[in-house]
DNA sequence: GCGTTTGGATACACAGATGTATCGGCCAGT
DNA sequence: ACTGGCCGATACATCTGTGTATCCAAACGC
């Protein structure tokens, strides 16, 4: 279910005070937290609501269970990253005058710290056993496309470059991502392993990019 | 001195009866299946003796907690992994004529089964946060790309071609096992996923190879 | 064959987590 | 202020998993 940032209170159900609201998003914060020192099967509700500063009474007035919980978080999580992605398109990239600063400038703004990628990691295996989350998950790899792509054009456009298949680089990116957060997670701080990761992202949008003006040659 | 059948005789330790090896196989190849099934943190050790056909009694006999056995697992399935990939070395690969045909030889021999993801991705999480697996997890990056790098040197000989960065060329070709591993899992099945992971490959091996008679023209 | 040893089964004591039922304080609106 | 309802705290019953101590049977040496 994509009952995502709770903005909009469904039909029937009672509104959600501002109090509630932030207990809410405290047990929420305080989620993404254990989950990423404890993992997710090792956490218990009890953890959560010791570092939100509440009992578990706060705890199942909100939420029916950690499962639950745990989607919230990652639905919210998500969403804001891909807000952050969207800003890059919005903002000033008048600077970027190749491929490689165009590319740092989008993984700038998604979440590179360990925390992240080891909730991801596990939710991901989480998700692939359980029916109703895999289309979660995929739903996710369509939006991470559906968001990056337009922000990939935008740059390139403004180094004169267009992208020739868009279907193909959007699923190696998204890969490349992935695996290269295992490396980084891996060896944290390691310089080498961000300038790879760089590395890789520019070789791919390079290699499904082409000039902008001209039709691709054949022949 | 009756230390007669000992497979492994570790200095100190009693040697492993047949019997014993037998039960301790039938307790890890349940492992695989059960952290599979329920994922690593969700399991017990009793749901790993039901799917063994044993009592606790025989787990605690064996080893000292879900930890080690899950360790052990993980270092069996990898080394597996390992012999196969130097088998594809070792094997007839006259049939091999362009890059592509061996990239696919390579996959066929490396575990695409989810089951196999969904443990590698939890095992990932489960070792980041934990310092002593951390360092298992960068000895096994190197192992892949120590035993890959042989195999790839070996493929592309066969047509004519040579590594250019062999360090870049590993690194990223982990990325992307890694990367499109989550692809497959979450879209099984999917004919498209697998010829992306190949297009992919071919793509990195491509890019970091050149002709092998000639030295790289530099200007 | 026959003790001896080895290895897995059984039983138990304990720790920790879950979910629910209930209570009480805090913050509205008047 | 007063009060009614919301919401988080508390207490309890229950369940599940762990680890250990002990027992019993099958395998091995002589």
């Amino acid at each position: 279910m994509t009952e995502t940032s709770a903005l909009t209170p469904a039909v029937g159900a009672p509104p959600i005070s501002a109090r509630r609201a932030k207990t809410r998003q405290r047990l929420l914060d305080a989620a993404r937290e254990v989950f990423a020192r404890e993992g997710f099967g090792r956490s218990t509700v009890e953890q959560v609501c010791d570092a939100a500063g509440f009992t578990r009474g706060a705890f199942y007035s909100n939420f029916t269970s950690l499962d639950e919980l745990f989607l919230e978080m990652w639905a919210q999580e998500s969403a804001s990253m891909l807000g952050r992605l969207q800003e890059v398109a919005d903002g000033d990239i008048d600077d970027v005058r190749d491929v490689r600063t165009g590319v740092e400038r989008v993984l700038a703004v998604l979440p590179v710290d360990a925390d992240w990628f080891q909730i991801t990691s596990e939710f991901t295996a989480h998700a692939v056993r359980t029916p109703g989350l895999a289309r979660v998950m995929a739903t996710r790899e369509d939006a991470i496309q559906d968001a990056l792509l337009p922000v990939i054009d935008h740059l390139l456009e403004r180094i004169s470059l267009r992208v020739t298949d868009r279907e193909a680089l959007g699923r190696a990116l998204v890969a490349a991502y992935d695996g290269t957060g295992v490396q980084l997670a891996v060896e944290p701080e390691s310089e080498s392993a961000h300038r790879h990761r760089v590395d890789l992202f520019a070789l791919l949008v390079e290699h499904y990019s082409e000039p902008a003006r001209r039709r691709k040659f054949l022949g």
